[in-house]
DNA sequence: GCCGTTTTCGGCCCGACTGTTTTCAGTCG
């Protein structure tokens, strides 16, 4: 898939104009990079079909630059506005602080043109001098500089979820409300800082506890209605407080995302409304006509309440005007785990221990699904070894009788798409989890072969981490996602949400594409002990995001239910 | 450069904080 080249080069583009005081134009590029990126189809194939004006914010040139993109693999544009300020944009931008205008400041005056240029000047006090720069603005650089290479910016949900509800726990004390927002509130799978609102009688007072936590290595800025403080951890933190009267106009407003408030704002104003973070006001008398409770602010739009998972203008806006949002699955609906691993193969602890953690956090089942086969490092079990781990359940399931743990596996796709592992014994188990471990540089088709093949395999029951893509470490895998999608489908193979932090993978678009194309899916947290048996919120989360329903999610499914399923 | 439930031309989301300023531009969300 290009989109994200393309979306790459158009976000440039936007910067590029910007830089050179164009109006307007940064907006319309920034517009269609966003819409290109959170595509779930190939751009190519919408070019293919002469479609590309289809998508929203795009039009006949960027359409047209497009088609240059694919056709010839460059942007002559891009390139001509790329030789006129020859800066690693990426690079400069990721150091907080700086924008368009002062890189190209920068180039222009110092020909600084990516973060070791940046450094040096900074370091001899060359920046100072520039208009409208001066020592602090200097001092910052060099502190972010820092930070921008420590850091490579964003961390996983997994990792910021915990943290933060430990700072709404703390904060909660000195506040009337106190909620997270932004990307985390949405649960993006990757987090750039944690944004939280509140309401306090003592602003004050909650503004001090804030900045001399215990987790603050360093305050940003400190104001009366906005602070933002840097964790040790390096996470950015922000607090705003805002009246109760606005506190709902305020989250919606900071929860974001950017995009989906624009459209937000748009039905306001064709309403004769305005709404920013005080509320939703008349714009004739300047009344104020909702604020208090995000619902309030919906509903007074003529909008279904749009669950903060969906707010990433993919839809949603025109689907809550329409009253079309999906019912969401939650957390609650979800009566079990499909994946994890115990001693048996790589895993910390016993499946006993892993029933007790489940029924813990409210399960009714699990499915035991340790390595089989030659996958030695994660020391795959030989067919003896399931037939005692087989007998070992049996007795499990008569000690715990209101639990229910399935027997599963977790077998290898080898490169030639078979199964690693009898399909005598596989047949034999209650549910095998086909997944691709070692993924070879194999192109697109073989690798489309290959995870066809295993789906077409009649033992197979779950797809395990399709893409097998790691964040921030591994790519995902290339392969038709149409074609794979389909085979899910007409096979009755079930693709997983793996809620590993670092894989959620299928991620949110792929997995509202999958529902889309009406495949099921499930989500297995992958645990390999019992503490990560509660990332099952983390599959939660990205099915949601997913657009996905009770019935799209089969770990919503009774025990009964399951059972025929997998014994397709 | 895109777009249209007044529009095919004339609009395009809105406000806080910072650092430099003495009234504001740039950045961020």
């Amino acid at each position: 898939m290009k989109n994200r080249e393309i979306a790459k080069i158009f976000y440039e583009i936007a910067d590029m104009l910007e830089m050179q005081d164009v109006q307007f134009k940064p907006r319309a590029y920034r517009k269609a990079a966003q819409n290109i990126e959170s595509l779930s189809e190939d751009i190519e194939e919408i070019y293919k079909r002469g479609e590309l004006e289809k998508i929203p914010g795009v039009g006949k040139s960027i359409a047209e630059k497009v088609k240059e993109f694919i056709e010839k693999g460059s942007v002559a544009y891009y390139e001509k506005l790329k030789k006129e300020i020859p800066v690693n944009l990426e690079e400069l931008s990721s150091v907080e602080g700086l924008g368009p205008k002062m890189i190209k400041l920068l180039y222009k005056e110092l020909g600084i043109k990516n973060l070791n240029d940046l450094e040096k000047a900074a370091k001899e006090g060359k920046i100072r001098h520039l208009k409208g720069m001066g020592e602090r603005t200097e001092q910052k650089i060099l502190e972010n500089i820092e930070f921008a290479r420590k850091k490579g910016g964003r961390i996983l949900l997994g990792f910021a979820l915990p943290e933060a509800m430990k700072l709404i726990k703390f904060l909660e004390k000195y506040a009337e409300k106190i909620s997270l927002a932004g990307s985390l509130r949405r649960r993006k799978e990757t987090i750039g800082d944690m944004d939280i609102l509140a309401v306090s009688l003592n602003p004050e007072k909650l503004m001090d506890e804030f900045t001399s936590m215990n987790e603050v290595d360093k305050i940003l800025a400190k104001g009366e209605t906005k602070s933002s403080v840097r964790l040790k951890s390096g996470i950015q933190v922000d607090l705003r407080i805002v009246d109760k009267e606005s506190f709902g106009s305020a989250l919606q407003y900071f929860t974001g995302s950017k995009e989906h408030n624009i459209e937000v704002r748009k039905i306001a104003v064709r309403n004769g409304y305005k709404l920013n973070e005080y509320g939703l006001f008349d714009k004739k008398s300047n009344k104020k006509i909702a604020g208090e409770t995000e619902e309030g602010v919906y509903k007074a739009l003529g909008m279904q309440y749009i669950p903060p998972e969906l707010r990433e203008n993919r839809g949603e806006v025109e689907a809550a005007l329409n009253g079309a949002l999906p019912a969401l699955v939650e957390r609650k609906d979800v009566r079990g785990d499909l994946q994890m691993h115990t001693k048996w193969s790589d895993g910390a602890n016993t499946i006993e221990e892993m029933v007790k953690e489940g029924i813990k956090l409210g399960h009714s089942f699990i499915a035991i699904t340790d390595h089989v086969g030659t996958l030695k490092i994660a020391g795959g079990m030989g067919e003896e070894e399931i037939r005692k781990q087989m007998k070992e359940i049996e007795s499990l399931n008569e000690k715990y009788d209101d639990f229910h743990i399935f027997h599963g596996v977790e077998v290898n796709i080898l490169k030639d798409g078979n199964l690693d592992m009898s399909r005598k014994v596989l047949k034999d188990v209650d549910v095998v989890i086909a997944s691709i471990h070692s993924a070879f540089r194999q192109p697109m088709e073989e690798m489309t072969k290959r995870l066809l093949k295993a789906l077409e395999n009649d033992v197979v029951d779950i797809l395990a981490h399709p893409t097998a893509r790691i964040i921030y470490k591994r790519e995902a895998i290339k392969f038709d996602v149409e074609k794979v999608f389909d085979a899910a489908r007409e096979n009755d193979v079930i693709l997983e949400i793996n809620a590993q932090p670092d894989r959620l993978d299928l991620n949110d678009i792929l997995a509202k594409k999958a529902i889309e194309m009406g495949v099921k899916l499930s989500i297995g947290t992958d645990a390999h002990n019992k503490e990560t048996l509660r990332y099952i919120e983390l599959g939660v989360a990205v099915a949601r995001r997913a657009w996905a329903e009770k019935k799209d999610i089969v770990n919503t499914y009774s025990i009964d239910k399951l059972e025929k399923i997998f014994s397709k």
